[in-house]
DNA sequence: AGGCATGTTACAGG
DNA sequence: ACCTGTAACATGCC
């Protein structure tokens, strides 16, 4: 799935895409997503206007005129498509443009006013969308308990302190659960903790205040480098209309088991082991 | 053929 | 109540 960054990277480029734009037709093409989808979806957005789209965590949130907003999650493999009919190209929705999108898993399609579509494209079904009223989305049972976002302010040491020393968990399965922290995802909490030197399996309740800042530090710079590259936790990413070819994240730890640290002061070994049926990889060596 | 995959959630057992 | 591991969801790729 698209972790934070990815969700977020796409919310830059359809907020510069999509608002103020009026929705003009919306096809469902397939209505069972992780949620079977709201039968009134249709008729309620039609013929309203793009106000914003913004971003909570792993979701997206596209705000419609009429006090409505359609709340998005991507799921494992979600992706969402801009469709420019009048030149008959694809257009990228930063990286989730990608040559081998199959047409068959367009679930939902929304047809603005400007020869512009906009897909959801999800093989495996695990994303969804969601109608809610504007003023309700604050209690939506999705987003009620999310953690603060991580490149947010309140995602700070005082915070990290109390919620680590209150909780028994390892920090890997810390780090994922969206009630702590909101967006992180298995890709980039391995990364996190790689560059930490941090095993995975450490208690919470047991860091260090300098294992803390050095979290809380990583995290944003994991974030922003890769908000800025375009995201990078899909593999087989493409550019726009695939002419920038195979731009790939190199990852540092994460799906390099059996490779050698790639810190220069170590030369351990990354092992993979299984936390909470979750691949997890780290240096046996520097991660103690 | 079988294991694995960026997420979330329910359930069982400790 | 909290924690972990397991499985489920649906599909594709080694």
């Amino acid at each position: 799935m698209p972790e934070l960054p990815e969700v977020e990277v796409v919310r830059r480029s359809l907020n510069t895409l999509i608002c103020g734009l009026k929705i003009t037709k919306v096809d469902i093409l397939n209505n069972k997503l992780r949620y079977v989808i709201n039968p009134k979806l249709k008729k309620v957005i039609n013929k309203q206007k793009i106000i914003s789209v913004k971003r909570r965590g792993k979701f997206l949130l596209i705000n419609i005129e009429n006090n409505k907003t359609l709340l998005f999650h991507l799921g494992m493999t979600g992706k969402i498509l801009i469709l420019n009919k009048k030149k008959n190209i694809t257009m990228k929705t930063s990286f989730y443009y990608n040559s081998k999108i199959d047409k068959k898993h367009n679930h939902i399609k929304i047809k603005f006013n400007n020869y512009i579509d906009l897909i959801y494209n999800d093989i495996r079904k695990f994303g969804f969308i969601k109608l809610l009223k504007t003023q309700d989305i604050k209690n939506c049972i999705n987003l009620s308990s999310l953690g603060p976002e991580p490149l947010g302010k309140k995602f700070n040491f005082k915070y990290f302190k109390k919620k680590s020393l209150g909780s028994k968990k390892n920090i890997k399965n810390f780090l994922m659960d969206q009630k702590y922290v909101s967006g992180l995802g298995n890709i980039y909490v391995n990364e996190i903790l790689f560059l930490s030197s941090i095993n995975p399996k450490k208690l919470t309740f047991e860091l260090s205040n300098i294992e803390i800042i050095k979290i809380l530090k990583n995290t944003r710079m994991i974030l922003s480098d890769s908000i800025n590259q375009g995201g990078s936790s899909i593999k087989d990413f493409k550019g726009i209309l695939g002419e920038r070819g195979g731009f790939q994240q190199n990852f540092r730890v994460y799906d390099r088991n059996n490779e050698s640290c790639m810190k220069k002061t170590c030369d351990g070994m990354i092992k993979k082991i299984y936390l909470s049926n979750r691949s997890t990889f780290f240096c046996q060596k520097c991660q103690k």
